[in-house]
DNA sequence: CAAGGGGTAGACCGATCGATCTACCTACCT
DNA sequence: AGGTAGGTAGATCGATCGGTCTACCCCTTG
């Protein structure tokens, strides 16, 4: 007998290729244009699944906002936890590691900004998007903070919210002005916030 | 005889109340709620005129949106000069009210972050709002730097592009983040980009 | 007085919105 | 062999979208 419900032991949710077009299709309509702008006939269409399957799959519109945004949520989870994990005994480093991973990788696939500040800027209260854009920004905070307690730094709290800022303020300003030194000013900016607060000398 | 055209000196242009309702209508309901999610019967129903008097001002939805970033930039144009020009003889202490009159006056009034960033996140390519909210951020980034360049500062150009991804981003935060010590961080970290590039010690 | 600009009132346009419906097909698992 | 999940196709729903139209009113100005 053993397990009865499912076949599958690497994947019990299933799949399907349909879902996965419409995700797709969703996440690049609802990033590069906006949400409202983008109705369900333009991402069907795209898709090329039907109305039914699409919402055989997703109930409602938001269902498919907060499939499009948790998505997103996963890759930078993913992503972050992989640089801690990869500077396991080096937190100085994985703090580094945090910004020129954006620069390098992101900064060419994030040219309209970060999904979860844009699209909470297109609804209101506790939309799912609102709800979400706090919590992974919450997250973040927290391992930057969590490094720099590693570090013995003097202000986690205080630093870790100095640098979210200035990671917020420079993906919004990469995908708004017109700055060829984008990178080396926020790189720069990032790396004194956080050594002002390390305790003395190292060597 | 005098002046002919007009009897009132000092509005050239006619003002027409009406005009003032749907704008300040559509400025309050477009950054509460989104351009997109608000329809053209909201706001001629809450500004309580017709569509036709809506449309006789503004000709399209475009042309409100315009206007009501207009007003936002005429505001924030009108509050920074102020502040340089109350302190003309003291560029840093300037520099210092650029970030405490934010904490002070708008943390408050920007509960929804900033609209431009906000409007931007709702177009593409080379839509009106887009284009202001890069004109605005570029005209206050060359304004900062003009004062830092008065103070004889080593990196006018890349500080007040990292002054202003931490501005960017504490707007942001605060209209996103549950932190109570956003203020404090932000002002804390304004202030040591600065310093941090100032001539040695002046006293 | 006459003209014209700003206003009201409300019907109306085609297009699109998000969402639901019936009906049938197909592949795989028990 | 039969059941079920996932798929296609296309019509349809009421609501709302941005925008236009006619007709009438009131006030100021020449």
């Amino acid at each position: 007998m053993g397990d009865v419900l499912t076949r599958d032991p690497e994947v019990p949710k299933r799949t399907s290729a349909a879902r996965e077009r419409i995700l797709a299709t969703a996440d690049r309509l609802f990033y590069d244009e906006g949400v409202q702008a983008v109705g369900i006939q333009r991402i069907i269409a795209e898709a090329g699944v039907t109305r039914v399957t699409l919402y055989r799959h997703f109930p409602s519109k938001d269902d498919l906002v907060a499939a499009y945004l948790e998505r997103r949520s996963a890759y930078d989870h993913a992503q972050i936890d992989g640089i801690i994990e990869s500077h396991r005994d080096d937190p100085r480093g994985a703090l580094s590691e945090l910004a020129t991973a954006l620069t390098r990788d992101d900064f060419g696939s994030l040219r309209r900004g970060c999904p979860f500040i844009n699209a909470s800027a297109e609804f209101t209260g506790s939309h799912v998007a609102r709800v979400m854009a706090r919590e992974i920004r919450s997250w973040v905070t927290e391992q930057i903070a969590g490094l720099l307690r590693a570090l013995d730094h003097a202000d986690p709290r205080g630093t870790a919210e100095q640098l979210m800022m200035v990671r917020t303020g420079a993906v919004v300003s990469g995908s708004l002005d017109a700055n060829d030194h984008l990178s080396e000013d926020f790189v720069r900016c990032w790396e004194r916030l956080i050594d002002a607060g390390l305790p003395a000398a190292p060597r």
